[in-house]
DNA sequence: TAAACTAGTCAGGCAACCTTGTAAGGCTTC
DNA sequence: GAAGCCTTACAAGGTTGCCTGACTAGTTTA
């Protein structure tokens, strides 16, 4: 087996993947430098991106994070000793605790949700908004995520 | 600062990203086991997708894969022990190596980026072409990244 | 009420990166 | 043609961000 050299070959799909999510992550790091919450990095977005307004299991973050309790569980304690969350005894059931964001962890949170629909919006501002559209929408279809239901 | 949790929110174009980005690993992993190559690793990619077919530096293949020359070199070891590639001297410059290609390497080069493809092309069987030639083209425009011209 | 299951933690490990430092070969400039 | 600076690669060691496995404590089921 062996491969055409000579005709240019298209960017590999996987490449693609790896540097759009590779700038987007560079790019919100540097904004949420900018900010008072410039000790947050992007791994901890497994919590806050996922954790519900009245707090969350950390069985049900890791789920939703597609991550391991454990890996999980330390981000939390990263983030519970910055002042981010807290963990309180859940009333339901005695084993478990559940993750709620504290003042300080909502604000954060606030601020970085914006960040990440910025870096969208300035996308489709450089590349064209139908063009972010349409990537949005293909991304939906294949990862089948299409909406986040965060209910109070 | 607080959100508006009553209305269902789009999800986080970071997290479709990353979860395309993960699937699609995860895809391409499970493709490479079933090969006579299954010691390759979705990491060795920045050597295999980034090399010419004359061979090439260990400073340029970092610059491409945009990672530090330490870690390519890193990954190029793992490789040369594996009999993908070798390390010949550059005729042109005494200090440097190129990194180039065995047979074995040449074949299992084919075949990922012949897996790559496959699991594309899926993509567009299962969620239409049309998304993913859109997908394709907004990635493109959005990374810079376009072809990648290999000449031999 | 014992067995089976579930929530979370602790301990340990590893891959994939990084930074810093060193050595050797090349280029430049006087 | 030697001094000084750049470049190429390598070596040692560290960090991050995950993982697996083993365990404790609480809950559910039969």
């Amino acid at each position: 087996m062996s491969i055409d050299h000579d005709t240019p070959r298209p960017a590999l799909m996987i490449r693609l993947l790896n540097v759009a999510f590779d700038d987007f992550c560079d790019d919100l790091e540097r904004r949420v430098a900018d900010t008072p919450y410039s000790d947050i990095r992007v791994a901890h977005g497994c919590v806050f991106g996922n954790i519900d307004p009245e707090g969350t299991r950390l069985t049900e973050l890791a789920a939703r994070a597609r991550m391991t309790k454990q890996s999980v569980g330390e981000v939390t304690s990263d983030l519970e000793q910055r002042g981010y969350v807290e963990r309180v005894p859940d009333p339901s059931d005695g084993r478990a605790k559940i993750i709620r964001l504290t003042e300080r962890g909502r604000a954060a949170q606030a601020l970085g949700l914006g960040l990440i629909d910025e870096i969208e919006q300035e996308w489709a501002e450089r590349f064209g908004a139908e063009r972010v559209t349409a990537l949005r929408e293909a991304l939906e279809a294949i990862t089948g995520e299409r909406s986040v239901i965060v209910t109070a």
